[in-house]
DNA sequence: GCCGTTTTCGGCCCGACTGTTTTCAGTCG
């Protein structure tokens, strides 16, 4: 992380300034501006401080002089002046509001200065009280929202989503390592098992120094406050509010406490009675005969065979029938990101995306790939820009020109032509027939009318599945972690009129989304026998990195690459394309 | 705030939906 600002903290910055803006009532066009720039620099794969010393801060797309002055400030002095001043003049309890679903920069301005309310307790007392209810402009129904509003955010306050947790585990992780008396450091705890949610960040080290370690952990730059510290273990907060948990341990403890740090707890207390079975004593230090003798464990594959099982991928580490199948030796052999030859889900600069074909083409050549999918927005997403007709041509023949020169070069890629469609509210699609048929790949998405119900929901779901030219049902739960809930469908009805379609579900891999989820990631594979497609549904070059938190929902969901059509060569993915 | 082979100023952010409303404001994607 070192001593200036990473992209990811930058942006947090220009984010925290167009909430601000926001509440403040200042012109929506320019908030956008701070959101869309946050937006940018958190895909942007060359770093920002980088960027700034070469002078080219400009040549990221949504950033002006204006943005490039703040950011360079930022880099300089961890803040800008436009921010602080903005920080004195609202509360801080007010841009917490801003995440409650249904409530924007408009209503929390107009209730604080109706009602001097800044912290989300006292907006929840108010609403509890009917007083929001007198603020014209709102009414018992916005007063209800809000109440239930809260309560959807409490969730996401408690639990921090996957790819927020990941992010700042990785970071973390990088900097301890940094450091000579480390001699090993690893993630441990739900972020490694890749929950969905996770409540904190657990660390683990391995020192001969704990000491030392500690210091140099509860004085890193991001942490905000030390919650505990002692000689092995300690707990931060970080300016993201984040708890993060280090444990520090000898390199001969390492392996069981790295073990026992992952869990889960059910997981463990299953394992733990298993040693206790045979004469054997298992904690977080170590695996012990009964007169305390300590049992060699190298790694955390040889405490598993000492307990008689084979090795458990820390993703099935749930009490969820894993140990049963270790026993019998028939732990699935689980998907790996080396596993996947393409992505087929990602935006352009054609609708809302921040980079172009080729841009999109180098990243993901960059990760090995052998195609990657571009399905931009259909035009009944305006705000996305979204594709009609004559510009999805356009854009068709220009992937056919790069596509021809790669060829040329002798490149093992290429790109397809898709389109993520929209779904009507009707269960028709957004483009004609005739254009859908010209491509490689079609991918069918709600994008609209959440709030239907659940019969006509699945109706129109079921109608788009049934569309000869759709191949695969994008983000089929609609869910956006901690956000929005699922869209109100028979989800099952779904799975089996994919199944009689032959149609493939996406697991969505964005790291806000994780749709499907594992839990129906693997009943969809393995009950219905449904194939699936892991995408990143990437805006941005950077985007294509999410692909790990889809590759840990399949692994949650017990599959391998035999369930995933993009680890198939182009050749048979594109026969099966060619079949729907 | 950004952006530009129509433009260095005036667009950008449009339409659906909901709730609070007598004609509109806010949110969301």
């Amino acid at each position: 992380m070192g001593q200036q600002a990473s992209n990811y903290q930058v942006a947090w910055l220009l984010e925290e300034i167009g909430d601000l803006l926001e509440i403040r009532g200042e012109d929506a066009f320019k908030v956008r501006a701070y959101r869309r720039a946050a937006q940018v620099l958190r895909g942007w794969a060359e770093e920002v401080a980088r960027v700034a010393a070469d002078g080219r801060l400009t040549e990221i797309p949504g950033v002006g002089k204006a943005l490039a002055a703040k950011i360079e400030e930022i880099l300089a002095t961890g803040t800008c002046r436009a921010l602080e001043r903005l920080r004195q003049e609202v509360p801080a309890g007010l841009r917490q509001m801003l995440d409650i679903p249904g409530v924007g920069g408009r209503t929390v301005g107009t209730i604080w200065r109706a009602l001097g309310i800044t912290t989300l307790a006292e907006l929840e007392e108010a609403a509890r009280q009917h007083r929001l209810r007198t603020i014209r402009g709102l009414g018992a129904k916005k007063e209800e929202a809000i109440l239930h509003g809260i309560e959807l955010l409490r969730v996401r306050l408690e639990r921090s989503p996957l790819g927020l947790a990941y992010p700042v585990a990785r970071e973390l992780v990088g900097y301890l390592a940094s450091l000579p008396v480390v001699e090993r450091v690893e993630i441990a705890g739900s972020v490694r098992r890749g929950r969905h949610l996770v409540k904190d960040v657990d660390l683990v080290a391995a020192s001969p120094e704990p000491a030392r370690v500690m210091d140099f952990f509860v004085h890193m730059p991001v942490v905000d406050e030390v919650v505990l510290q002692g000689e092995t273990r300690s707990r931060v907060r970080t300016r993201f509010g984040l708890a993060v948990d280090l444990r520090v341990v000898s390199r001969e403890e390492f392996p069981c406490a790295w073990q026992y740090l992952t869990g889960s707890a059910d997981h463990n207390v299953r394992l733990r009675g298993r040693a206790r079975e045979r004469g054997l004593k298992l904690n977080e230090y170590g695996l012990f005969a009964v007169d305390g003798q300590r049992l060699p464990v190298g790694e955390e594959a040889d405490m598993y065979r000492q307990l008689d099982l084979q090795f458990i991928p820390p993703e099935l580490r749930e009490d969820r029938g894993e140990i049963e199948a270790a026993e019998a030796g028939s732990l699935p052999v689980l998907l790996e990101d080396g596993d996947l030859l393409g992505d087929l889900h990602c935006h352009t600069d054609w609708s809302d995306g921040g980079n172009s074909l080729e841009e999109m083409a180098r990243a993901a050549m960059a990760r090995g790939y052998r195609y990657l999918g571009i399905c931009d927005h259909s035009r009944s997403l305006t705000v996305a820009n979204g594709l009609d007709a004559e510009r999805l041509a356009r854009q068709g023949a220009e992937i056919e020109v790069l596509n021809r020169k790669w060829e040329k070069e002798g490149k093992d890629f290429r790109l397809l032509r898709g389109i993520e469609v929209d779904i009507l509210a009707d269960g028709r699609l957004d483009l004609e027939d005739e254009v859908l048929a010209g491509l490689d790949i079609v991918i069918a998405s709600v994008h609209s009318g959440f709030r239907q119900d659940r019969e006509t929901m699945t109706a129109r779901i079921e109608r788009a599945l049934r569309h000869p030219h759709v191949d695969v049902l994008g983000h089929p739960t609609g869910r956006l972690i901690g956000r929005r809930s699922e869209y109100n469908v028979d989800i099952r009805r779904i799975f089996e009129v994919a199944r009689e379609e032959g149609k493939a579900l996406e697991i969505n891999a964005s790291s806000d989304r994780l749709d499907l989820s594992d839990e129906l990631a693997r009943e969809a594979a393995l009950e219905w026998g449904i194939p699936l497609v892991i995408n990143t549904d990437a805006h941005s070059a950077g985007g294509l990195e999410d692909m790990h938190f889809g590759v840990q929902v399949a692994r949650r969901a017990w599959l391998g690459r035999e369930h995933v059509l993009n680890s198939a060569d182009p050749d048979r993915l594109l026969s099966f394309l060619r079949r729907s």
